[in-house]
RNA sequence: GGGCCGGUAGCUCAGGCUGGGAGAGCGUCCGGUUGGCAUCCGGGAGGUCGGGGGUUCAAGUCCCCCCCGGUCCA
């Protein structure tokens, strides 16, 4: 199966040598006869530094421009990139590859895809290797992959391997003007994302420009089960090859020279001496920090070879690690907060939070006094021709960062302050163990170097040892939640039987009688129909509910839903028969309320991104019929003002009367009207898009039904906004009659309360106001007056003090609730003695006071008085407290322990 | 979604392991001291100990549930 592969026409016919490695056994094809290796790492040193070998290019720009002029010219439609945010898949966070735009949906063949054959460059982000990023020369956290693919689905050819060979090599000779013998292809076997195929790494001089690969494989259970379509996957690092054209000693110093060289004269340094950074390029492609041993050797290599010993190497080098990895960093974070990540503690908005941190850890760590906003609003500047999307919201992506800077340092403030206590209790050992590091970063996010920073100072030794390994232990604790398939009410096969049903729904949003023909019953329940106006559930909105009247009498319809593109109606009572002619009544009310909730969600975001920033978007919605429950993404509280305005934008537009435009149109000609804000409920999977447009007000990709103009909606009213978590607010409303009838449900309650207090309504705030402070002064009176009183019944109390052997003693019932109280002032009235005190509902307190502690313990009088009396209880030596079944006699009981305990006393004495 | 840490006076926190009388510093108010600035001394006000349930004679403290904040990870 391999052969077919390997031997392509395209090698056999134009010359091509095959060979294999003799380092790391692959095969791979060359057209330079003296070729012995491979050219991958790291069998071959890079060999492009410091030369130029293909074309002269002006900029990143020209390459990427040069690669769509290319593909477009032979037969390729351009695509416009997508978010970095995977919104319309739940098995990742972030797009980490151009196939990844096309997955499930394209690659599984279930929608056609936006083009075919199509280019595309899509910015991608990648964090597994971030530990290298700044240190390897090469590794990015973002990188745009510039890919071209071809869907050979259904049946329908495109192109295959051999065509995408030949692509690559046209696209590197004709225009990268690399020359042809310098280009190897290596074959191997990929896989990622539950897929697999061949591939052929293209590589120059050591680097790896390209992967092309041909998926047509399934993995299931580690085994690869072939598929029917046949997708070319391939992806070209748009920064290495223009690294590569440049010759650059670093693939940060090709993409990020302004910014390198301003953070680089900001920190005070010198530029690297140009022969380390030499002899550290030419083996950057084999420096990986994940393999420390590999990672010391090369550093060992270039120590010999510029002369210097690996310390003096590293002292060097880092500080330049640290500018390389803002550099990086830095536009990454510019692409998430741009594609709408708000920083959070979860999610992908977790993703943007480490590379934030990270960032301003360098910061630190260069010494430099400038914010990390200043280093992104650099960016955004460095990229706004090629980025103009975010130059244009520039502001509100600086706020995001500057607000997530200013929470970080709160957070560090906090740190410092855990650690100066930890450093008081660990003092003397001279020692801070390994766990408190571990914990403190897991639970506070003190990272370790401040940690010994601050120990420092102060001589105190602190144990790094195993930190990262500890660390490591507890990712493994935290297990992955299994992603649960979505759950169909019917398997598909049902879907497969019947054919489409139509939607009357979308045809006329109002129509709630309609006749149409049962063709088929299932499960004895679910009735389908050759058209329906019933809504099944989907986009956040409810099914309709409603009856289908037919020969056998009525139904009741109590839930329906969609099962591929056919309609299923879960009915209750006598059920229509096959082939029959039925009508079918859609409960109106019902329908008017969700379709108003649903249309006020639009007009409401509308009104939250003019008034918060075009960085809101919907994080999950949901229509009831009472309300509308709304999650979107935002960072900073909201102003009572902020919401106020919200309220009323929403309520102007809805005044406004607009129109409400629902269109089906293609996926390409609906971005390029609307742009990514369609996707507020994630990426809708289809070829052909329903767009539901506000007129000048909002637009999205959406299957729910609307009305068809904003005054139908009548009110909307906004119930409250909450905080869920980091990054994400919830606003809940209500439109239609629920907001009118929670307008007078508010209103009526006030009223009641203005009665109760007999106050005008526009006072109720202030008079309440008034009524608790009125209580609150009652409240200290009384407590004044109880106290006096209580004062008053200890002075009648010790003045009935009798001696018991000795010592003088106060017993009784007193009808009190604050009985502790009055036992310990009663005992400082008598000075030296012993107060026993119950109450009706027999609680008893025992006070020994003065000289009579050197002969009785509380604890013990009491215990032997509440086991006479039938109770328990217990306390500290002078003070005991406890509760008894019976209070009749505890004078006498009291009297009586007391003297046989003195008495022991005295005989012991 | 999971793990961990936290919520006690206006603020910063102690107390919690081992249940029994709610504390400190700062701030604030009053009085005195001082020529004034972060002077010193004395006194006072200020608390549903996040909420609910449970165990117990007794819960800030132990157990369960929930809410809120923080943090690490998927």
């Amino acid at each position: 199966m391999q052969e077919e592969f390997i031997d392509l026409p395209f090698f056999k016919e134009g010359g091509w040598i095959k060979r294999k490695c003799p380092v790391c056994g692959r095969v791979f094809w060359t057209l330079n006869p003296e070729r012995k290796v491979c050219g991958d790492q790291p069998c071959e040193e890079y060999g492009f530094i410091g030369k130029r070998l293909g074309r002269g290019v002006e900029s990143l720009g020209e390459v990427r421009r040069r690669f769509i002029e290319f593909f477009e010219k032979n037969g390729h439609t351009p695509i416009r990139r997508y978010p970095v945010v995977a919104r319309w898949r739940d098995d990742v966070y972030l797009v980490g590859a151009s196939i990844y735009d096309f997955q499930p949906w394209v690659t599984e063949g279930l929608v056609e895809p936006p083009a075919n054959p199509l280019v595309i460059s899509q910015p991608s982000i990648r964090l597994t290797d971030v530990d290298n990023v700044g240190r390897t020369g090469r590794h990015l956290t973002g990188f745009e992959m510039m890919a071209h693919h071809a869907f050979n689905v259904r049946g329908q050819r495109v192109y295959w391997a051999n065509e995408t060979v030949e692509y690559a090599y046209r696209l590197f000779t004709e225009v990268y003007g690399i020359p042809p013998e310098e280009i190897t292809f290596v074959f191997d076997m990929w896989s990622g994302g539950g897929n697999a195929g061949e591939d052929y790494e293209v590589l120059v001089r050591g680097l790896e420009l390209a992967t092309l690969v041909f998926m047509h494989y399934k993995t299931v259970e580690g085994r690869l089960v072939p598929i029917e379509n046949k997708i070319v996957d391939t992806g070209y690092g748009l920064e290495r090859i223009y690294w590569f054209l440049q010759g650059s000693t670093s693939v940060y110093e090709a993409v990020f020279p302004g910014i390198i060289e301003w953070l680089r004269r900001e920190a005070g340094l010198e530029p690297l001496p140009a022969d380390l950074r030499v002899a550290l390029a030419k083996r950057s492609g084999r420096l990986d920090f994940k393999k420390p041993l590999e990672a010391m050797k090369v550093f060992e290599e270039i120590s010999s070879e510029v002369g210097m010993d690996v310390d003096e190497v590293s002292r060097l080098l880092r500080p330049f690690e640290s500018i390389y990895a803002l550099a990086d960093h830095s536009r990454t974070i510019m692409w998430m907060i741009g594609d709408g990540v708000v920083p959070s503690n979860t999610g992908s908005g977790y993703l943007a939070r480490l590379l934030i941190r990270r960032s301003m850890r360098h910061l630190r760590r260069l010494g430099l006094e400038i914010g990390l906003v200043d280093v992104v609003s650099r960016q955004l500047e460095e990229w706004r021709s090629d980025f103009p999307e975010y130059w244009e919201i520039r502001d509100e992506i600086l706020d995001i960062v500057a607000y997530e800077e200013e929470k970080y340092r709160e957070t560090l403030s906090r740190g410092s302050k855990i650690v100066d206590n930890l450093l008081s209790r660990y003092k003397r050992r001279g020692e801070i163990p390994g766990e408190e590091l571990v914990k403190l970063y897991e639970s506070h996010g003190v990272p370790p170097d401040l940690v010994e920073e601050k120990a420092s100072s102060l001589g105190v030794r602190v144990d790094t040892t195993g930190f990262y390994s500890k660390l490591a232990e507890l990712k493994e604790k935290s297990g992955r939640e299994a992603i649960k398939p979505e759950e169909w009410k019917l398997p598909p096969e049902y879907a497969s039987r019947f054919p489409e049903t139509r939607k009357l729904y979308y045809e006329n949003e109002k129509l709630f009688r309609f006749k149409a023909r049962v063709i088929g019953v299932v499960e004895g329940k679910y009735v389908v129909l050759d058209a329906t106006a019933f809504y099944p559930e989907g986009g956040g909105q409810l099914s309709d509910k409603g009856l289908i009247r037919h020969g056998g009498g009525e139904c009741e319809v109590s839930y329906v839903f969609r099962v591929g593109g056919v309609v299923f109606h879960e009915c209750r009572g006598p059920l229509p028969s096959q082939g029959e002619e039925v009508e079918g009544l859609v409960d109106s009310e019902r329908r008017l309320t969700l379709m108003r909730h649903h249309t006020s969600t639009h007009v409401v975001l509308g009104a939250l991104r003019r008034v918060l920033g075009r960085h809101v978007w919907q994080a999950g919605a949901q229509k009831t019929l009472d309300y509308v429950r709304f999650d979107f993404t935002h960072h900073r509280p909201i102003t009572e003002e902020q919401a106020r305005k919200i309220e009323e934008l929403a309520n102007r537009v809805v005044m406004e009367n607009r129109r409400v435009k629902k269109a089906f149109m293609s996926r390409t000609e609906a971005e390029k009207r609307y742009g990514f804000s369609l996707y507020q409920g994630g990426v809708v999977p289809e070829k052909i898009l329903r767009v539901v447009e506000i007129e000048g007000w909002d637009a999205e990709a959406c299957g729910g039904t609307h009305c068809d103009y904003t005054g139908e909606i009548g009110v909307i009213k906004i119930v409250g906004f909450d905080k869920i978590q980091d990054g994400v607010f919830r606003v809940i409303f209500k439109a239609g009659v629920p907001a009118v009838r929670y307008i007078q449900e508010i209103d009526s309650r006030l009223k009641r309360v203005a009665r109760l207090l007999d106050a005008p309504l526009e006072e109720v705030d202030l008079r309440v106001a008034k009524e608790l402070e009125e209580k609150k002064r009652l409240q200290d009176e009384l407590k004044r007056l109880e106290n006096i009183r209580l004062l008053g019944e200890a002075e009648r109390l010790a003045a009935k003090a009798v001696e018991v052997s000795g010592v003088k003693l106060v017993a009784g019932v007193v009808d009190e609730e604050k009985l502790r109280d009055l036992a310990l002032e009663t005992a400082r009235r008598i000075g030296d003695g012993v107060v026993v005190l119950a109450n009706p509902k027999g609680r008893i307190v025992v006070k020994v006071s003065g000289g009579a502690l050197k002969k009785i313990d509380a604890r013990e009088l009491g215990r032997r008085i509440t086991e006479k009396l039938g109770g328990r209880g217990g306390g500290v030596s002078d003070l005991f407290q406890g509760k008894i079944a019976s209070v009749e006699g505890v004078a006498e009981a009291a009297g009586e322990v007391l003297g046989r305990l003195a008495e022991k006393d005295k005989g012991r004495a």
